[in-house]
RNA sequence: GCCGAGGUGGCGGAAUUGGUAGACGCGCAGGUCUCAAAAACCUGUGGGCCUCAAAGCUCAUGAGGGUUCGAUUCCCUCCCUCGGCACCA
């Protein structure tokens, strides 16, 4: 049979579908969880239905993560790549408001239209392994987290001013306030009081921490350095200043001592004042001594002289009022105000025991009620806000720090305050000493006199974790008026989220499932009386914060003879966890144990650094409460994380508010999955993102285009070469013993050319240097382009395999083309994705001869070729050169003062 | 203000123990094929000077200094862009 001549036409659409359904039927995707040799974990963060569908930034993302899995699963790795969707939540509760649909109605919809996209974009995914954090299945297990919280002392409510966003109509963390807005809807967000739950991330501050600069812990600097921060960890100390007053008969107050946190108690001798936050306890104390004379207690009562002197001194009416005010301000307030300095006197001092100053004690909103005790000493010389305030209210400024320019005059100015280094001055047995010696002597001296002690601080808060909403998991706990709060016992979960007819926030600091009083009403789990179930809904990050533990368990069934079979060599705590728990459905986990230990942690994880302070600390948290409690027998869930770029559309970040959302499906249906997945992947690097834009896609198309006639052209038109290699599925491709050496230059030429490629692809693959990678690839294919009657199949092979990961279906194709297999024969091992990666030999790498450089006083005149045995050789090289006419032109004439000869690069002729 | 990442042709970007700046691609220009177009293919493509041409010279990696035989790369000072944090004591 005569092959046609001329190659078909290369139409991806045509082909595309087909091989998605090969690999989903043959299972190519799906590693043997239970038994895999050599697993690799590849997650990617999963997405969020909150829109239409996914746009190319979610494909940028997927991609690349799934590059990476194909190349290791190509290395021999069973690879496990998982996606599901993060469904539950405000993200696509929002999105329901916004279309007017009941979120479950939307999450069916979305569901369909995400898993259709996620199936187009030709990612290696593990489809049967998926999971959506709505279904009562899995949240059944988010809410068993909350009691396992709970039950450990990690869950607790709290009354404290939180973050309420008033379109929301719903609490928020810190992590998810940005410059005062919502992270969803970008509203303003107000601080409101209010009790809720929360976890106590806090706890685990310090690990958080210290992991993170374990060798083991190989994530992206960025990300590492942004939790550091987050966490804020400060050591200090907190210095305990007794009360006082002028008046000659000081009432009596309790306490009579204020606690102040300070990072710098070596500037101490410059303490002037003491600002206290409006929220601070002792702001009360006041308030409630002189809110009512009638009220001042009996043992401060006074001649009616004193008491009036000392009403005057203390403002009551001012306090008050400037109190209340601040606890009205919103942070955009605040902003607005610049950062001029307000305050009010509280007619208290407090006495700065290394000095014995009397100093002021102010209540100010620049100090933070949360932050350190809500108090602060003022310190006006070393600190720009400290002042600003001093200037602001005409308090003395004390220089206690000389700093690098010498600098000993009296500070009047913001430029002279020293903060970061310096020397002690005016401060009796520190002066002379260096500011962070100084800060050591100080503390022990503060330490010693017992009006202070060491802390740690961090700047780390507690996770909360109601949200006044519907579409999320019901916190599974229950009120009951006699047992305060109880968990809901475990048999009994999930507590499925009812179906609401009306389901909309309505900010009334309740959710809507307060209004639905079958679910409100239950028994106590304790003493079975009348109780009142929590209803309001846990954050969506909770949801997310334990996925990765369920995916590779999905289609586990929960039998509680997997526990059971432990042999007795296992000696991990988990086991003994799992077989001395009591009975029934508690006995289980959401995760099997053995296939558990067998993926986890998690070996590669990719996703945006936006989650930096969010999914990525909360998923650490859970995890190592999950250790501690042995229900896992690792602390952190990522092995290594790769944080990627982001796509930008005209300039600027894709966002629906800004309308600028490249949706993936129009350059599928035009170009093909693999020319946009190629492009996205060329565009720039991983970690950096980049700019789409439409022409770069078709130029993509045209290089794929061209791999295709190329591959082509040597299927159709069997040349002198590929005749003498007839072995048309050898599959020794890249095998370097497998080459033939005819000894022809060009032929060598060709063979370098393809092992250096196989060598820098595999490098970029290894570092997500996929740009290079792909340029390497298509520099392969010039040069094979530029000789195709000396390609052979081993050429095409390494083609084929190294460009796979980008272009999986076009390389499966092809691969099956050139292999004259056809479709009904395939089975699972005949696919491209899982042939052996190729290899290269570095002894292919050598080059016969050599381009050197001749620069004549660092400046490159010539460039000669010269054997490569010959270009280390500084005599040969340099003779070499001087031959050359040009050389000789600057030579002449002039004195050789030097040569600098880097061997096999370049000689360098220094002459004057 | 602090932390992080950047600044290289018309554009996206290459190039690191300091050694040919601009790989690869886009765009553009010219050409081949065609009745024509599309597609495809070929050639050229940082600026300036010089030349009929070739060759050559010269400037150029945000700005300015420095170290070096040689700097996109290292050091200092500064400017700008993007991302994060922010009155955190």
């Amino acid at each position: 049979m005569k092959p046609e001549k001329q190659s078909p036409s290369f139409n991806p659409t045509s082909f595309e579908q087909k091989w998605r359904q090969y690999w989903e039927k043959q299972g190519v995707y799906q590693p043997d969880l239970k038994s895999a040799k050599k697993p690799y974990y590849n997650l990617m963060m999963f997405p969020y239905p909150s829109a239409e569908g996914l746009h190319v930034g979610n494909m940028y993302a997927f991609t690349g993560a799934d590059i990476n899995g194909r190349y290791q699963r190509m290395k021999g790795f069973d690879v496990f790549e998982p996606i599901g969707l993060d469904g539950f939540g405000i993200h696509s509760e929002n999105y329901a408001l916004k279309v007017g649909r009941h979120p479950k109605e939307q999450a069916k919809i979305s569901a369909k239209n995400y898993y259709r996209q996620l199936h187009a974009i030709g990612n290696g995914f593990a489809f049967k392994n998926t999971l959506e954090t709505y279904d009562p299945d899995y949240y059944r297990w988010t809410q068993w987290i909350f009691v396992q919280m709970f039950k450990h002392g990690l869950a607790y409510r709290k009354k404290s001013p939180l973050n309420f966003c008033p379109s929301c109509k719903t609490v928020l963390a810190d992590e998810q306030v940005i410059n005062g807005l919502c992270e969803r809807c970008k509203s303003q967000v107000e601080k409101r009081e209010m009790e809720q739950w929360f976890f106590k991330i806090t706890d685990y501050a310090e690990k958080l921490l210290q992991n993170t600069f374990k060798q083991s812990f190989q994530w992206s600097d960025k990300v590492k350095i942004g939790q550091r921060n987050w966490i804020g960890k400060k050591e200090g100390i907190i210095i305990n200043y007794s009360i006082t007053q002028l008046s000659n008969n000081p009432i009596t107050i309790t306490p009579n001592t204020i606690s102040c946190f300070t990072t710098r108690p070596d500037t101490n001798f410059g303490a002037t004042f003491v600002v206290l936050a409006p929220e601070h306890p002792f702001v009360n104390v006041i308030l409630n001594l002189f809110q009512d004379p009638k009220k001042i207690p009996d043992q401060a009562r006074l001649a009616e002289a004193t008491a009036k002197r000392v009403r005057n001194d203390i403002k009551v009416k001012e306090i008050k009022d400037y109190v209340e005010r601040a606890k009205s301000k919103s942070e955009m307030d605040r902003i607005a105000e610049g950062r001029k300095k307000t305050g009010v006197f509280t007619g208290f001092y407090a006495i700065n025991q290394l000095t014995n100053n009397k100093m002021p004690i102010y209540i100010t909103d620049f100090v933070l009620g949360h932050v350190g005790t809500g108090a602060v000493v003022g310190v006006p010389g070393h600190d720009l806000r400290d002042f600003q305030f001093a200037k602001e209210f005409n308090l003395p400024i004390i220089r206690v720090v000389v700093g690098k320019d010498g600098d000993k005059t009296e500070i009047t100015r913001e430029e002279q305050i020293q903060e970061e280094e310096g020397t002690m001055i005016n401060s009796s047995f520190l002066d002379g000493k260096d500011i962070h010696e100084a800060t050591k002597i100080i503390m022990d001296y503060f330490v010693e006199k017992g009006c202070g002690k060491r802390v740690i601080e961090y700047k780390l808060r507690d996770w909360c974790i109601s949200r006044q909403r519907y579409w999320g998991a019901p916190i599974p706990m229950i009120n009951c008026p006699v047992c305060g709060w109880q968990p809901v016992p475990e048999d009994q979960l999930p507590v499925l989220l009812p179906d609401l007819e009306d389901w909309k926030p309505e900010g009334t600091g309740k959710g809507p499932l307060a209004k639905l009083s079958s679910f409100v009403k239950t028994k106590c789990p304790k003493c079975g009386g009348e109780a009142k179930r929590e209803t309001d809904v846990c954050d969506t990050f909770l949801d997310s914060s334990w996925y990765f533990l369920r995916y590779p368990s999905v289609n586990i069934e929960h039998k509680t003879k997997n526990i059971e079979q432990k042999s007795d060599t296992d000696t991990s705590e988990v086991a003994r966890r799992d077989s001395s728990d009591g009975g029934g459905i508690s006995k289980q986990l959401p995760w099997d144990h053995e296939i558990t230990r067998r993926w986890l942690p998690v070996t590669q994880y990719i996703g945006g650094a936006e989650h930096t302070v969010l999914h990525l600390l909360y998923a650490r948290f859970v995890t190592m409460a999950l250790k501690d409690w042995r229900y896992i027998d690792f602390e952190e869930p990522f092995s290594r994380f790769y944080a990627h770029g982001l796509i930008i559309a005209e300039g600027a970040k894709m966002s629906k508010s800004r309308g600028n959302v490249v949706i993936p499906d129009v350059y599928i249906a035009k170009y093909g999955a693999d020319a946009l997945r190629t492009y996205l992947m060329f565009l720039g690097p991983f970690d950096q993102g980049g700019d789409f834009r439409d022409t770069g896609i078709a130029g993509m198309y045209r290089f794929l285009g061209r791999v295709w006639r190329l591959v082509f052209s040597v299927i159709l038109i069997p040349t002198a070469s590929r005749e003498k290699n007839p072995d048309r599925i050898s599959e020794n491709a890249g095998d370097p013993s497998s080459f033939r050496n005819t000894g022809t230059p060009q032929d060598d030429t060709l063979r370098r050319v393809m092992h250096h490629t196989i060598k820098e692809v595999t490098e970029d693959l290894e570092n997500f240097r996929y740009n290079t990678a792909i340029a390497h690839i298509m520099e392969f294919v010039n040069q094979l382009t530029d000789n195709l009657q000396l390609i052979t199949n081993n050429h095409i092979k390494s083609l084929l395999l190294m460009l796979a990961p980008f272009a999986p279906h076009m390389t499966e194709e092809l691969w099956h083309k050139f292999h004259l297999t056809k479709l009904e024969q395939l089975d699972k091992l005949s696919s491209i994705h899982l042939h052996p990666w190729p290899l290269y030999d570095p002894k292919y790498l050598v080059e016969e001869e050599v381009t050197m450089v001749i620069q004549v006083n660092g400046k490159t005149r010539e460039i000669i070729k010269i054997q490569n045995s010959e270009s280390g050789i500084q005599n040969k090289v340099e003779e070499e050169a001087k031959t050359s006419e040009k050389i000789k032109k600057y030579l002449v004439g002039m004195t050789i003062r030097k040569v600098i000869f880097v061997p096999g690069r370049l000689i360098n002729f220094v002459i004057s």
